[in-house]
DNA sequence: GAAAGAATAT
DNA sequence: TATATTCTTT
């Protein structure tokens, strides 16, 4: 209102001197007229940003932040110059306010503007008043309070709030959307799961485009046709028909198409640097090792969700073959699309009857998992049997 | 009209 | 680059 206010007066002004200058006045007029046009600009980003944030709203209300506020989505009910409680108007300014109730998340506040420190300023007693009440004794938010609060600040707090997404958040929401699985990871669901008060639909939309599209990028060939790139259903419906492997196509010339077979996630406690969220080859690692045992949908392709593919805590190879009988026992896991409690460890009798196959079918390729023995050990137990010598016509190679 | 997802802006 | 916002589609 006081920029209106100026900006009101100074065309006047400019207008009853324009008569007498010409050229300079001119300037002048075109300067202030380019000011103004920066700050009122409806089409402005930075006033249509603020607005925007608060109409859709897509700020993070810390108010909301109270255990029982699971009413879902936020839109269009929350104001966060509110977060500035308890902190002095100078704070305000290009402060980073991270809140960690429920799901640590983090949020930045960002006054971009000396509007935003005004505006704060001037809301922030009744901000202090709503906040204190809220945060320090306790007392449940008022959507119509925050609404009241909101009008009556004004549309003027003009900042933006950021969802900081920390490992911890980021690891809610990679759990949340294994939890729901393929079809099911929507925005709405998502945050439904996360129970982060103060994100917004939005938020969760935002980060899972990112992520989705940087699972795209790391699978980019084949596992780009897996992914639902439209809602176009009968994408969708072959997607889903077809779940991914959630295992690699582990052999032993595989090489994993982001040059890692497995991510260090496996090893327990190797929780990677947090800093490289998607980059890194230890990306997956936010996911917590026992993701994989409750993770309910088996058929998704782990990697391409940032879940770590196949685990081998142990150093061990994995008995699903090559062969015809080894895809029908991957079929048989991969049936088991909702079992949550899929078992990354093998059974040992699963192992056996693996190897047993191997050895009576020696023709066949080696299951995937096992590894053929080297020359040494093949030596070392003919010698134990008393075969010392090796016919000539054999070579490594063949006993491999 | 709401939500999801892609595209674009900040 | 990360996140928000806008636009389009469903």
């Amino acid at each position: 209102m006081l920029r209106r206010q100026t900006d009101k007066d100074e065309p006047d002004k400019l207008t009853s001197i324009d008569t007498q200058y010409s050229t300079p006045v001119l300037e002048t007029k075109q300067e202030a007229s380019s000011n103004s046009d920066k700050y009122q600009a409806p089409s402005t980003p930075q006033l249509k940003h603020g607005t925007r944030s608060l109409d859709d709203g897509d700020c993070l209300d810390p108010t909301t932040l109270s255990v029982e506020g699971e009413s879902g989505e936020q839109d269009g009910e929350s104001k966060s110059v509110d977060t500035t409680c308890c902190n002095s108007v100078a704070e305000t300014a290009n402060q980073t306010v991270q809140l960690q109730p429920l799901g640590q998340a983090a949020i930045k506040e960002e006054h971009e503007s000396a509007d935003a420190i005004l505006s704060a300023s001037k809301c922030l007693p009744r901000s202090l008043n709503k906040n204190c009440s809220n945060n320090c004794h306790g007392d449940a938010s008022e959507p119509n309070k925050a609404s009241t609060i909101r009008d009556s600040c004004g549309t003027k707090a003009n900042k933006k709030s950021k969802v900081d997404w920390t490992p911890e958040l980021h690891k809610k929401f990679v759990q949340a959307v294994e939890q729901l699985g393929v079809d099911q990871a929507i925005p709405s669901r998502i945050l439904e799961i996360m129970k982060v008060e103060g994100l917004t639909r939005h938020n969760i939309a935002s980060h899972l485009q990112k992520y989705r599209m940087h699972q795209r990028h790391i699978l980019p060939k084949e596992d780009d046709r897996r992914w639902p790139h439209s809602r176009d259903s009968s994408r969708r419906s072959h997607y889903l028909q077809n779940p991914v492997m959630a295992f690699p196509q582990y052999h032993s010339n595989y090489v994993h198409p982001s040059g890692h077979v497995y991510p260090a996630w496996m090893l327990p406690g190797s929780y990677p640097s947090p800093v490289q969220m998607w980059g890194s080859p230890y990306y997956s690692g936010w996911q917590p090792t026992e993701s994989c045992h409750w993770k309910p949908y088996s058929g998704m392709h782990a990697d391409a969700w940032g879940c770590p593919v196949m685990p081998s805590p142990h150093g061990s190879c994995l008995p699903f073959h090559q062969n015809a009988n080894g895809f029908q026992n991957a079929n048989e896991m991969h049936n088991r699309v909702g079992v949550p409690s899929f078992d990354i460890y093998p059974a040992e009798e699963m192992i056996d009857k693996v190897v047993k196959e191997a050895i009576s079918k020696p023709w066949l390729p080696l299951p995937l998992g096992l590894k053929p023995p080297s020359t040494e050990t093949v030596i070392n137990e003919l010698s134990k049997n008393g075969i010392n010598s090796i016919p000539s016509h054999i070579n490594g190679s063949h006993l491999c």
